[in-house]
DNA sequence: TATTGATGCGGGAACGTTCCCGCACAAGAC
DNA sequence: GTCTTGTGCGGGAACGTTCCCGCATCAATA
């Protein structure tokens, strides 16, 4: 049937793979009508072009990407890589914001014909040095980040979901912080809050430096005393101390405890939940709770928590199109783009009809 | 103080990068002698090799890997897939499984030289069949998957998480599904439980059926009736459903309720105790539990949930290693090995001393 | 019958590296 | 003084594609 031995054969001599030129001499034609018959390009009569295309697919003929990458002069790569975790260079992928950031990013670069490769976070030069990437998606990076300075000055184009602005050669896509967390404000101040806590990182991102700006200006607009808990860390443990912090009981405010809690800190929604009912919150009876996150348990939890999606997929979608405009056609514009987040409302931030307590029905 | 205009400069010509030729040139060298120098290989004087060294730093020499990689006819690339999840591409990656197995895979590859690029689950041909990867990493295979086969079509090397067995060119590392069983299971019998369920899911990958076989096996021995429930879909909804019917009143075992339950399917631990919860469970009071998972959110629970983690990390450490042997050094034998697993034991599986009522003590 | 134009195909260079050679020259052995 | 051996460096091919040409062939027109 076909020319190419099944699994079995002589494993000694691994065969090499079957080259265009090989192809040529089996059909009796050149390489380059081959290789224009099989890209559909040329003037080509049809027999010829079917003849040639026949002999490739019987000889299980599979065109070398390297050797194609070289001469197209680009290697159709792109880097992924973290700016923050940098102490722990692969946790990002627990986070489900960068799980499916990452996703997103290789789906739609693989979709445009790229190939994404991941980089370990806070990673340097003689990481990627060597593999010749095409641009390098930065997500989240550090105010200043070194990563970002070193790619541009290795002329490799950077493309990130944080602002990075200023700098040629550099992308960006980033969500509204400010709308974000209006909205998010707005949404517990008509269920009700009157006492909001934001809880937010203490990181330089801007992302998380402009929600904290926004929170002040709309607490001042709206005449509410301002209630910040920083995070010090990222990871569970130190947003479910903070919520902790946030929640328990401040002998300088007695009889004003919180009655929303908004976090913006990644952390398990059902974790951040368990917290406040240890403290011995009902929510959303006693607190209405909204967390920034990507996390699906949010929807499993009871009551479901009401989250803040930064929308990563469309992050994700937005940068690699602009990545891949300004790779194949140079287009120098358009360096920043803004994307809207949505808000998930669920059970958890929904003030309860009428009812003092929250009794649960029975199962 | 360097011929490398810095960020500005004129922006209409790209300004191709420095070739060796173009150091060879101005180091009055040859490409063959700069390339060595650079190298550390050939026979060189100390001067010569200085000398080409110096002037390739100073003209921001970067060799271009895609003609290095048509030289060395490997492309150093190594393709991630995963088997499952299949109708859902990309989701995997939010399962902590996974994220650590494809963090470890990507570092260990990247140590070794290889750069290791994100394909879709269940991918086919159409999305690798252009990357000339040296190698695909199929991470938990389904029996007979076709992905496995049309890999090995392609005379590609697979490497996989999962046994696929008495296929040339397909390399595995697993985790030792019966011993994992039976460890968790006699944990829980040590800790007082008689009446284990478990929990698999409905799946026909190699270590939920011998996960099944073995738990069969252990309550044979052990005079224990068989419990299991069968989790028809991935993803905590389902799960959760799963929990909620393993742990339901059963008429027909009325006055048996089950005072263990062994959770294998990947669920968030944290859902899993508040499923139990509502059901009127105290943990571990009335119930023992176990959860085959990496979700780092079982450590902040109230109790900590014990976990039996797979090690993905182990396992990608492994599977890289002889991966890359087989890739270099051509080595066909130890085809697959076997991971030990480890049981983390926290409290929701340790019955607490003596106490009936297992109260909390006030924050 | 010559001239043009279109059509169909192939030769060969180029992409940027690495590596096998071969050549020139110096130093030692006789 | 010639013959060997060794050292230091460079020429050129090769990796497998794509693409710019140029050369035939043939139909249509003058």
């Amino acid at each position: 049937m076909t020319d190419v031995p099944p699994h079995g054969g002589q494993p000694s001599p691994p065969l090499p793979r079957v080259r265009l030129v090989d192809v040529a001499r089996e059909a009796g034609l050149s390489k380059t009508t081959v290789s224009a018959a099989l890209n559909g390009t040329g003037r080509l009569s049809p027999e010829v072009r079917e003849k040639a295309r026949e002999t490739a697919r019987r000889m299980g003929y599979r065109p070398n990407a390297t050797a194609r990458r070289l001469r197209a002069g680009r290697a159709r790569l792109i880097g992924y890589v973290v700016g923050e975790f940098a102490d722990a260079p692969w946790t990002f992928l627990e986070s489900p914001y960068f799980a499916r950031l990452t996703a997103a990013t290789a789906a739609t670069s693989l979709r445009r014909g790229y190939a994404v490769v991941l980089l370990p976070a806070g990673s340097l030069q003689s990481e990627w040095a060597d593999l010749s990437l095409d641009a390098v998606v930065v997500a989240d990076p550090v105010a200043d980040d070194p990563i970002v300075e070193d790619l541009l000055a290795a002329r490799i184009p950077v493309f990130s979901d944080r602002s990075v602005e200023g700098r040629p050669g550099a992308y960006w896509v980033d969500v509204d912080a400010g709308a974000a967390v209006r909205e998010a404000l707005d949404h517990l101040r008509a269920q009700g809050a009157r006492r909001p806590v934001l809880l937010v990182p203490d990181s330089t991102t801007r992302f998380h430096t402009e929600v904290f700006a926004a929170h002040r200006a709309w607490c001042a607009e709206h005449g509410v005393p301002e209630r910040v808990v920083r995070v010090g860390a990222p990871g569970n443990g130190p947003v479910i101390r903070a919520v902790e912090t946030a929640l328990a009981d401040d002998p300088a405010a007695a009889g004003a405890r919180p009655d929303a809690l908004l976090v913006v800190a990644e952390a398990s929604p059902p974790l951040v939940l368990d917290a406040a009912r240890r403290l011995g919150y009902e929510v959303p009876g006693d607190l209405l709770l909204v967390c920034v996150s990507e996390d699906v348990t949010a929807e499993h939890t009871e009551p479901p928590v009401t989250t803040l999606s930064l929308r990563p997929e469309a992050i994700a979608e937005a940068g690699v199109e602009t990545l891949v405009a300004v790779l194949e056609h140079g287009d120098r514009e358009a360096a920043g783009v803004l994307v809207r987040t949505r808000l998930d409302v669920r059970a958890s931030s929904v003030r309860p009809a009428q009812s003092e307590c929250t009794s649960r029905p029975p199962t």
